[in-house]
RNA sequence: GCCGGGGUGGCGGAACUGGUAGACGCGCCGGAUUCAAAAUCCGGUUCUGGAAACAGAGUGAGGGUUCGAUUCCCUCCCCCGGCACCA
């Protein structure tokens, strides 16, 4: 082996003996299994260092679990349905199947030089028709079931283009190709009713104690279960339902507000032209949540009137383009008093305000400015009639039950959870397999049929589907009658391809069935690892789909993943220089040299091209459009992958956003190098694998110590904490000492072996390469990985003295050296003793002592 | 707008259960080596004062609880993620 570290040759020479060896199979051994997962990846083209991030973090945590003796299951697949193949096919006239088959061969690639321990005999793409064939066939179970429905849901259209657009398209209220102003437009589309298992989604939550709290109370939000009341308001022959989480403040309503799509809406506007005119206005702009919530509140009076159900009094109804028709019943009973969106409104609007929950002693109503205090449910209820004086609670239950008597209402549990919209208008997906027939309506494919194939060899151009002008795909006979039909075009959404690839991995081949008895045997996920940005719907559509199949006696899991590691973005510096008309031209970071003061500080910055300065943008998410990213394979090219590995590990906790720093793997660089030296140095004086040493003069003792304190340590943040920089943290301190001590005999000699055997199976599951050909210089011929995990030796963690702080009155003044266990009164009085400490107690009186043994002294002094 | 998270030296971060703030790394400063440079090695490095010992200040801002707060509580500011058709 040669002398120095050449990462470039050594690193495909490991990978060839893990091939040989059949060393990241799935199935080896007899021991437990551990499912270790990261998201995959969508194939955009090259991996990126969020990717490399996220698979680095999978590979440490399932080497860690080999060395533990487990069986190890780390997959990897390709999420290859969805947008960006098309922008590329409207971008380059490629179709969408070829651009996507050829990024994930170069990423094929790309992951098998960074060395992961995946298991490539079970990939799988959404794309292929063996995997998509299931997606079409469990479709069509649950439209037998009831779960999948049709009915009508709001898209963005463009006008121009005449096509449906996603919202990331929608830019300003605009399409990001036409430019054109967007509208809202109705079109029929299935549906999955998700609402179904709203409750058991939100019960579980309490079952994932392995996931982030932060995840659950997000997905619990999401899900937000609000017990209220439905409450009808007659008006005319029709009735208004309503649903409320405050029927408390039901003699507070001073009107009523509808969605401009909803039915009585529509009806109003037939003869009042300008009614129709505020309608169709509401239409305008994109249909997302944040669209709507921030746009500035408009309505306008129907004229119909709606009777109170308990005053009989008549209160006006209006169209407001707040009341959302995908929430509750589109229409709302309006409390401006005690809620801060009516209050807006009725202000607006001339409107009247009612108070009739009472305030907090001393503060009065302002029916001018709204205080946050009028939505609290502390008071009681006043200008109430017969029901003032009674609390928020009791009003709450007095008030349903008058409106149950009066068969005009009922008490109501309420999700904020909306059915979940699988239909797309795309090209580029999984065809839903359904046949439009003029006489037998829609009719499902029959199950022989299936796969229903997607066409590959389409280029969309924007205007829509190109399905819809695929004449081979569309016309077909009806499966029922054998008339002339016509295929659906529409594709499902993505996040259906990715709610269940998990259940796959196990059995990727079996083209009888979605899934067999391996998925029970892998199931449920021990680990998964993926983006924070998908906190809520990727992963509560794979719980759901999860609970489907369980539903369809598929699996036998009510919960995916037991354990959830959320992991944060890859930041880098940007740097850009503005033209007179004010637009920005981004610099990548690595073509802009720096300067600093005497303390580091940067003081300029310019383009290395032409020695220009540029202006720092600030730090950023790792992106094409302020081309700051960092590409990992160049530093792969020029580093290795340990040392990328290493970075991407040391820089931040794995939850954290990771600043990406090129100086910063200079440094791991430079560790990996002194790594591969002292095991040069030590192996010049002499190898003895397995050797273990006597009795250690002081010295030895402390280095001994730190391996073993490192061995706890370090299992302790790979297997439990996951804090992979504090574990390698704890490694480049072991091995700063493990360099600096000189052996002086054969014992010293044999602590030296002792260590490098340590370290190097220590190291191993971030940087696998150099920890196995270390492994190899000091004497085993087989894998570190089979190795394992080493065992930590109480007896070289004894200390014979440990430094304890002294106080005074909470600031340290001094640090004493005892023995560890020392009672009270013998740290007391050698904190007392001690000369700075002294000075500060002086002549003052000692009131207290604090101590908190092996650690501290506190003396608290008066004066 | 709503939901969730974050803010610690020049920089990335550490401090796990309320107990030494700044581990480890980067950068910077000084030294060794070198004809010279790179690489490497050794030492220093929160700020202020001081030759030093040491003292004072200090974890986004303000307040509180405690012998003791980066950690717990309240108010505020700023940044980031998600908001159902980006994945």
């Amino acid at each position: 082996m040669s002398e120095n570290y050449h990462p470039a040759a050594l690193e495909p020479a490991i990978q060839k003996q893990w091939d040989e060896a059949g060393a990241h199979r799935a199935e080896r051994g007899d021991g437990e299994r551990f499912y270790c997962l990261s998201m995959f990846p969508y194939p955009s083209g090259k991996l990126h260092m969020g990717h490399m991030r996220n698979y680095t973090i999978c590979d440490v945590i399932s080497r860690y679990q080999m060395m533990q003796g487990k069986q190890v299951l780390q997959p990897m697949g390709w999420d290859a349905f969805g947008l960006p193949a098309e922008n590329a096919a409207m971008a380059n006239g490629v179709p969408p199947a070829k651009w996507t088959r050829d990024n994930i061969a170069h990423m094929r690639g790309q992951l098998k030089s960074l060395g992961f321990a995946i298991d490539w005999e079970r990939e799988l793409a959404t794309c292929d028709p063996e995997y998509y064939r299931w997606n079409q066939w469990f479709f069509l179970k649950l439209l037998e079931r009831g779960i999948a429905y049709k009915k009508t849901g709001v898209v963005n259209w463009d006008p121009v283009d005449q096509t449906v657009l996603a919202n990331e398209q929608v830019v300003d209220g605009r399409g990001w190709r036409t430019g054109a102003l967007v509208e809202k437009r109705e079109i029929p589309m299935y549906y999955l009713r998700i609402t179904d298992y709203a409750d058991e989604l939100l019960e579980s939550l309490d079952q994932l104690d392995g996931w982030p709290e932060r995840v659950r109370t997000m997905q619990a939000n999401w899900i937000g279960k609000s017990e209220g009341a439905e409450v009808s308001f007659a008006c005319g022959e029709h009735t208004i339902k309503v649903f409320t989480t405050r029927p408390d403040t039901l003699m507070g309503a001073t009107f009523m507000a509808v969605a401009a799509e909803h039915p009585l809406a529509k009806e109003a506007a037939r003869n009042n032209p300008e009614l129709a005119t505020f309608i169709a206005e509401c239409q305008k702009g994109g249909v997302s949540e944040a669209d709507i919530a921030t746009q500035e509140k408009l309505g306008m009076d129907t004229g119909l009137k709606a009777v109170h159900p308990l005053t009989g009094d008549e209160l006006p109804i209006w169209v407001a383009n707040y009341v959302l028709m995908g929430y509750g019943e589109g229409a709302i009973m309006a409390v401006p008093a005690h809620d801060e969106r009516d209050f807006e409104f009725a202000l607006k609007y001339d409107l009247p305000i009612r108070q009739v929950i009472s305030l907090p002693d001393g503060q009065g109503f302002d029916d001018q400015a709204w205080d946050d205090a009028y939505a609290a449910k502390d008071g009681e209820l006043v200008n109430s009639a017969s029901y003032s004086g009674l609390s928020c609670q009791a009003g709450f239950d007095a008030i349903v039950a008058d409106l149950e008597k009066n068969a005009a209402g009922k008490a109501r549990v309420q999700f904020r959870l909306r059915d979940w919209g699988i239909s797309r208008q795309r090209y580029w997906g999984c065809p839903i397999p359904i046949i439009h027939c003029d006489s037998c309506g829609d009719v499902p494919v029959p199950e022989e049929d299936l796969p229903v194939r997607l066409p590959e060899d389409l280029v969309p151009d924007g205007s829509g589907n190109p399905l819809n002008r695929c004449d081979d795909f569309l016309n077909v006979p009806c499966p029922k009658c054998g008339k002339p039909a016509r295929r659906e075009t529409d594709t499902l959404d993505t996040f259906v391809d990715s709610s269940w690839y998990f259940l796959r991995y196990p059995c990727p081949g079996n083209d009888q069935a979605m899934v067999d008895a391996s998925t029970s045997q892998w199931m449920p996920v021990d680990q998964y690892i993926g983006g924070i940005e998908h906190a809520i719907l990727h992963l509560l559509y794979a719980r759901f789909w999860t609970k489907l199949m369980r539903d369809e006696g598929l699996v036998s899991v009510d919960e995916p993943f037991a354990r959830l590691l959320t992991q944060g973005m890859v930041l880098a510096e940007t740097y850009y220089r503005e033209d007179e008309s004010g637009r920005r031209q981004w610099f990548n970071p690595a073509d802009v040299d720096l300067e600093r003061d005497d303390k580091g500080r940067v003081t300029r910055a310019t383009l290395r091209s032409d020695g220009q300065p540029v202006e720092p943008g600030g730090i950023e998410k790792m992106a094409k459009s302020k081309n700051n990213g960092v590409d990992p394979q160049a530093l792969v090219d020029q580093y290795g992958a340990d040392t990328v590995r290493l970075f991407s590990m040391f820089a931040a906790p794995p939850e954290q956003s990771l600043e990406w720093s090129d100086a910063g793997v200079e440094g791991a660089w430079r560790f990996l190098r002194r790594l591969w030296s002292g095991v040069s140095q030590h192996i010049a004086r002499g190898v003895s694998p397995g050797a273990r040493p006597g009795k250690l003069e002081s010295e030895g003792r402390e280095l001994r110590r730190l391996l073993h304190e490192s061995i706890a340590k370090v299992g302790d943040d790979f297997g439990r904490r996951y804090t992979f920089n504090t574990a390698i943290a704890a490694l480049m301190e072991f091995s700063n000492k493990l360099n600096r001590f000189e052996p002086v005999n054969e014992q010293d000699h044999a602590l030296v072996q002792e260590c490098w055997e340590g370290l190097a199976r220590l190291i191993a599951p971030v940087t696998p390469h150099l920890a196995e050909s270390l492994w190899q210089r000091i004497g085993y011929s087989g894998s570190v990985f089979e190795a394992g995990w080493p065992e930590v030796d109480p007896a070289a963690l004894v200390r014979d003295s440990i430094t304890v702080v002294v106080q005074v009155n909470g600031k340290v003044r001094g640090r004493i050296e005892a023995e560890p266990g020392s009672g009270r009164d013998v740290l007391e009085q050698a904190a007392l003793a001690e000369e700075n400490v002294q000075r500060f107690v002086a002549d003052k009186a000692v009131r207290k002592v604090i101590v908190v043994p092996d650690k501290l002294v506190n003396i608290v002094v008066s004066g």
